[in-house]
DNA sequence: CCAAGAACATGAGTTATTGTCATGATGAAC
DNA sequence: GTTCATCATGACAATAACTCATGTTCTTGG
């Protein structure tokens, strides 16, 4: 009998495009969902999706059950949102800080789709502070920090939201662009351009370099992220950022960027709230509001 | 997680009104939908109806997973029924033959509502024959036979439709009329009235009368239901027919009905096809609709 | 053309879920 | 208060779903 996970596991299988990386999305195998899509193929009486393709490409009865899952699943989702309003907890607060720069790309998303469905929520990124955020967190004064680095913090919570790689980005015509990764030794000649954070909380450092033992040639620092760029592209220095944040780069051809050692220096971004925040039906739905909408956003990022 | 098992089993329950009868319905165990239900009523964290009223009264959770059901579940059915046109076997011939009289009012809307769907299919309802139908049947002159008495014949399968009740209609102000039930030696005095057809297909005869060694004082035949109603309220006679058959008139307070024995006399309606139409994807959707429509339409009936 | 890598398939074995059976509790009807 | 029907519950069983290990196939780059 046809199930929602047969249609929450297609609609997994178009975004990711193999069924290796659809079996990440809905945290399960590569081979649970091979199984699983080859019953419901079986009792259908026909293929679902040619596999010798990439991506893969549905066939026309894989096509129509996409189209149930559009319809349906939404509207489920929807009841399941009435549900958790009717279960209590409805008005509450949702005052957020952001550590990691440039997340409004698909923070912003996620708050316009948030506040259509919780109005009785308020939700806020209160500006101006300049405190740390974290103990900010745990006294209340906010309800949400997003950042990549989680401090053990009594009552705090971090929910991964989703793992990113941090790429070297190089001027289009620099000695290391088109290499397939740098090693820490490559950069001892560089100049090294960062965001004006502690060395602690930079991977580039902690998870590259400093294993290494190795230092750049220079360290400069910049505010943002069009900077960074601008002197990056004009060949004054190299700097690590996440993936996606470079991807409007790329496309344009500004840079160029490369992967931090063979396996790549992976990151998680974490979601920090109160302990007893953690199980609020509209916490829950922001939180899987921000995974969905990131997926859909950002480019080459992967479920924690 | 939410599954649409989930939505069946609550539509089973709203259209049943107690657990014990939507369990029938969805052909599970009382024990397993109190145990699904529960479970779910935990995940949600509310209740979804009340357990001590009768019918069964839905909180306002289960009211809006109730209206997701009737949203979802017709969508899900309709993308059914296009894989199973996808997967093939499409055109086809639905020619069928009715043994029990009466049966026109639940099967017309059937088959309405199946013409709708599979345009492709040639259903019609050959009048004028008056050879058996069965050997009919498997001769390929017929594809469906409705029928009460499935006789062992090669290549014939029959599916079981629903049981329903045979019930005693006796006059308004008969002496066994008020009665829990009958006992066969209260028909030694009566004249029973039955449509013209073999002794061994009458059920009151085989399955009631017969094994008790009792005969009637009289029986005599009419070829339609409203004669024997007639007859039956005049004081002329009793007769046994399924309760469904019966409602319209006991509705109307045209007659009484009585149970035959302390357990009642249950038979079982059977689509007859043959073995190889079994698994056509529209033979399997007529027989559920079939099933459906006469649930809706009917009162008193029971699953198989 | 061969080696290496990536992606999907498959079979065996494990786990978890879902159901059944037997029985108990509760409430309504007589 | 007894009886009857319905629902709940705990222990167990069946089944379904998943993982692991490995095999197959196809693609890519030397």
């Amino acid at each position: 009998m046809l199930e929602l996970r047969h249609l929450r596991t297609l609609i997994a299988l178009r975004d990711a495009g193999s069924l290796v990386e659809a079996a990440e999305r809905v945290h399960l195998t590569q081979s649970a969902l091979s199984h699983q899509i080859k019953d419901l193929e079986e009792r259908l009486g026909s293929p679902l999706f040619l596999r010798k393709t990439r991506p893969v490409e549905f066939t026309r009865a894989g096509t129509r059950l996409l189209a149930l899952a559009e319809q349906v699943l939404p509207q489920v989702r929807m009841a399941e949102r009435d549900l958790a309003r009717l279960a209590g907890n409805e008005q509450g607060r949702l005052h957020m800080a952001i550590e990691c720069h440039s997340c409004f790309q698909w923070l912003m998303p996620t708050i316009d789709h948030f506040r259509d469905h919780w109005p009785e929520v308020e939700i806020d990124i209160p500006g101006g502070h300049h405190f740390d955020p974290l103990p900010a967190l745990a006294r209340e004064h906010l309800d949400l920090v997003i950042t990549a680095d989680p401090q053990p913090l009594a009552g705090v919570h971090y929910e991964p939201l989703f793992r990113y790689e941090g790429l070297l980005a190089v001027a289009r015509q620099h000695r290391l662009a088109g290499r397939p990764f740098v090693t820490p030794v490559d950069l001892t000649e560089e100049t090294l351009i960062t965001y004006p954070v502690e060395h602690a909380r930079l991977d580039v450092f902690t998870q590259f370099l400093d294993p290494a033992g190795v230092k750049p040639r220079e360290v400069r620092t910049a505010e943002l992220t069009i900077m960074m760029m601008q002197l990056v592209a004009s060949g004054r220095g190299v700097c690590a950022l996440p993936n996606w944040a470079l991807t409007e780069y790329l496309e344009r051809d500004y840079v160029k960027a490369v992967s931090l050692g063979a396996e790549g220096v992976w990151s998680t971004l974490f979601a920090a709230i109160r302990e007893e925040t953690r199980e609020l039906p509209w916490m829950e739905d922001f939180l899987r509001t921000a995974r969905e909408t990131s997926f859909a956003v950002l480019e080459g990022i992967k479920p924690a």
